[in-house]
DNA sequence: GTAGTTTTGTGACGATTGTCACAGGACTAG
DNA sequence: CTAGTCCTGTGACAATCGTCACAAAACTAC
């Protein structure tokens, strides 16, 4: 739990009292290669802090798998449409490597975050760090082409150059998997 | 303010004593077209709901602007990043109307969410309305073509079609104007 | 080690897109 | 009303992309 702590401080002020109230909430789990931390479907009513290995969330659309985000060693992992809204999660969240993550449950976070105002700030804090990211991300694709983006993964996600394969990335990126060899076989020439 | 009030309980359970103890974070502001509510380098410090008319967020990148979002009735405009980082925006938010809109202070805000929990729940309602939006614009480019994405928003999103002229609209959908055109006539063939 | 699977690169070809250029129509300010 | 500006459509052409097909390389499981 060292890693969260660690997590937690960097984003916001957090007493050991804090910290005592808010074990309930928490637990740690592990999942196996291809084990599905969320099945479309399901509601999601946990945050999954990742501690080790990673995972990436998908939508299968007609068979084909789109993913839509992955998530390494000190991100969260949720959707939060469906966390915030009690709906149906549209998409999956899936383990790429043997996974360990701390679950916080959603109705027992909600239970310490009424008796300690330190753990309303951080649930604040981790949504809007969700929320930047999406923003992010989602800027990527009206700014730049298909080869800015890679360039801007590289300098600013390298992470996630190292740890996923091309064929995983292509999706991310929003292009065939054959467009992304290309366009690095196009930028190593010039 | 009573828009703002009827939004308010949309989201969350509001008394009217939370009401009372926001009223000083607030502030009713007029923009003419074209004026800025947030300009490439300063710092975000407000929320904007928005009363009546619209706004756009864009990126200017080598005099080329790139629209990233659009806020009308009964949306919150901001940086949410600089919002919450206090770095700097690297991009702007402009009236594309005669704009009326409540100005969240933010260090008022934050006063008030001290003295009741609501208002505290209040701004969580608010990010994660925010993120779950940006996380539905950022899964368009990575699941569907440029013509699926001008239906999804047709469908979805009918106002940004009825009100924002084509012209706007391309970069938001990540393609060239001439695109966008052809597009549409493509549509209207088949 | 071996067989099977996954990943990556590449050729071919048609479809789509970006860019530049131009023109007509709609809108606006005076 | 008129001049200027903004918006939309379209032609031409090169660049890029998606799809299908195939093969080599890398990785896994036993």
């Amino acid at each position: 739990m060292d890693n969260l702590l660690k997590y937690i401080h960097s984003l916001t002020e957090f007493s050991e009292q804090s910290w005592e109230l808010l074990q309930p909430a928490l637990s740690k789990r592990e999942f196996k290669k291809n084990d599905f931390l969320l099945q479309e479907g399901n509601i999601c009513n946990s945050l999954f802090y990742i501690e080790s290995g990673y995972c990436k969330s998908y939508y299968n659309i007609d068979g084909t798998i789109k993913n839509t985000g992955f998530f390494f060693e000190n991100d969260i992992a949720t959707n939060i449409n469906s966390f915030g809204s009690e709906e149906k999660s549209e998409f999956n969240i899936i383990a790429c490597e043997p996974l360990t993550v701390i679950v916080f449950n959603k109705q027992k976070l909600f239970e310490a975050a009424k008796q300690a105002r330190e753990i309303e700030a951080l649930g604040r804090s981790c949504i809007r760090l969700f929320a930047s990211k999406q923003e992010e991300f989602s800027n990527l694709f009206k700014l730049y082409t298909a080869q800015e983006r890679l360039n801007y993964l590289e300098v600013n996600h390298p992470s996630i150059l190292q740890r996923v394969s091309l064929s995983q990335l292509a999706s991310f990126l929003g292009v065939a998997r054959e467009t992304l060899s290309r366009i690095r076989k196009r930028r190593n020439l010039r």
